[in-house]
DNA sequence: AACTAACATGATAACGTTTCAATTGTAGAG
DNA sequence: CTCTACAATTGAAACGTTATCATGTTAGTT
């Protein structure tokens, strides 16, 4: 229907063009199109060029000048519940400061996270955001010793010098754990996620002292290294409630493999909290509608987005000076719901007579 | 540790130091980090200098001259259990083809679709995905005039001469209300979403139509237009089950809604499928592990996300070229569980005896 | 050995901005 | 009316790549 919708475009006006239609100077047009100062009637004369020309800025020329692009590298291991959240409120905050996201989901490819790590690179983003991960920590050197900031969340990894933006994990899953205590459980197992990054070590780490803190010792049995997935967690899980004192509580350290053992818990005919109680890391709507209620650790996500997107506005206003990395560890609720309940002990068995 | 990690960056080497110091022309550099035929010994004369220099691409400057950013406009309405899968697998097929996503979650916000639309354009993204809005057609006619192909999801709006990747909306509303139907129902409400855009429309039309086919009348009072979102589907819900004749079935067009309803039948001692049978619109895996499992239409994510990648190849392989826009429809499946059940009539009731 | 093709190479002109130093214009003070 | 600040304007030089086309080199035929 419209004049040139031939499918082929047309050949794009640019401000050299603006500016003779304009009667001005390209550096004035350049001025306007910033925001600049502008004498009253010039001003007119360039809107009108630009109306007339259909003009439209090219910010990959203003970028190569300026050497600033607006854009803003995100890398995210998986787009659970938990980062889904956080990548939509980041995207509405940093579009705020005129920015926006390259986006990128690596589901733990090391090779993956390699090659957009020098897409980002090649193509200039202003900053990127990613979860700390061992096995590129070269490549993430690299990529930052160009000056370009770097800003950790969710995972961390110790060495390079970049802003860190964390939860608590350690003292949540301790207050997690402590609770299945208080109600009488000892034998809890854990699904680690991954104890070969910093999150799952934590958020071990705090089931661990959680445990020992009261005395109770941690049996190897109960703690699944598993990989952060649901698959691994259901046949996990499948390990666990076979052996021949399975636990009689669960600590899941993320929301995939909450899911998974919930599945197997369900495919078993098991019930939540009758035959197990469970606390999940990382609480979703849906939790609040289980039969039950899931309990769960709530990740501060809305503090987090705004705190990524602050030091990303702080750093780019002040790229180039030099400055220490600063790191921001966060608090996270705990959500207390039905599926953990006081444990039924023999004592209380024998006193009230079976079932 | 980094002998400069001062924070300052370096000053970056280009295209020409390379060629300087490899002996060699600018443009067969060019060739050579663009994959031609390079004579062997240049070729090693330039890797060394490459290495030597730590030279780093400028995909700016290269843009600049090619037209082609390697980069895709992604416009996201919300980052639910459908629409994240959708991206993660996005970005990882269009990463093969060597494009990155620049990602915008818009919240049905017109200002922020129109913004985001100039951001794009200025940025020269090779290609744009979005959800098809009749709020912004003509900022979409615009953008597109420019020769940048377009791909609609999940939306649809007529007009514009885009591509689109839809899925058969109506037909799998129709399957969903008749299998209501069939096992006895006929007070079947629904949460349409908002029938003002063409998904809402087409999900109550297979509704409709399965209602009408099977001479049910539809009742006003049980076709809520809300917004898509949750809390809406709980008030909505509210009002449909203080009605004197309340429904004995609910269909909800997108997962969100659902879960605003589950929410209020939960929290006003309701049960599903006790009082109340429901079918939901997007299929995520905690629908499984629903005391009853929740019947649902699971939109083909991996095919939808697949589709666009192929349209983006082909469109930008052939670009520059005149094409006829090309529209596919994708089948639903839907996942019979719990949440349905057959309605006890009152001659059921009369038959066995209250309760 | 001479003669073609076929292909890699070299030099240079774009691409569309921003930036900078130099200049012109403007308005307020004396 | 002139002088002085100060701000807006100008023109040209980058920014780092790709594209073009004429030139040089190679390898394949006869």
């Amino acid at each position: 229907m419209n004049e040139s919708d031939d499918g082929r475009g047309k050949r794009q006006a640019t401000i050299v063009e603006v500016a003779e239609r304009a009667g001005v100077a390209i550096g004035t047009v350049s001025r306007y199109l910033n925001g600049h100062p502008i004498r009253t009637g010039n001003r007119d004369q360039i809107e009108e060029a630009i109306r007339e020309l259909d003009y439209r800025r090219n910010a990959l020329a203003a970028a190569m000048k300026s050497e600033l692009t607006n854009t803003v590298g995100f890398l995210v291991p998986r787009l659970t519940e938990f980062h889904a959240p956080v990548l939509e409120q980041l995207s509405q905050l940093l579009r705020k400061q005129g920015r926006a996201l390259l986006t990128y989901c690596h589901n733990d490819d090391t090779a993956a996270v390699v090659d957009l790590l020098s897409f980002f690179d090649s193509h200039r983003v202003d900053c990127l955001i990613m979860d700390g991960r061992a096995d590129a920590v070269d490549s993430i050197r690299d990529f930052a010793r160009h000056g370009t900031p770097v800003i950790f969340y969710d995972n961390d990894v110790p060495g390079p010098n970049v802003d860190r933006v964390l939860v608590e994990n350690r003292a949540a899953s301790y207050r997690a754990v402590s609770h299945l205590l208080d109600i009488g459980h000892t034998r809890i197992a854990v699904l680690t996620g991954h104890t070969g990054n910093w999150t799952g070590r934590e958020r071990y780490e705090g089931y661990r002292q959680a445990m020992t803190s009261r005395g109770v010792e941690v049996d190897p049995d109960y703690v699944l290294d598993t990989h952060w997935n649901e698959d691994e967690a259901f046949s996990g899980m499948l390990r666990l409630m076979t052996l021949p004192n399975p636990p009689t509580a669960l600590f899941c350290c993320n929301y995939n493999m909450t899911v998974g053992a919930m599945r197997m818990i369900k495919e078993h005919g098991l019930k939540i909290p009758g035959d197990i109680s469970l606390v999940s890391f990382d609480d979703v709507p849906l939790f609040r509608l289980h039969e039950a209620g899931i309990t769960a650790v709530a990740q501060p996500v809305a503090k987090i987005a705004e705190t990524i997107a602050n030091i990303v506005s702080l750093r780019l206003s002040h790229r180039g000076e030099a400055h220490t990395a600063h790191t921001t560890t966060l608090d996270c609720d705990i959500v207390l719901r039905g599926s953990t309940r006081r444990l039924i002990t023999p004592q209380d068995v024998a006193r009230h007579g079976r079932r």
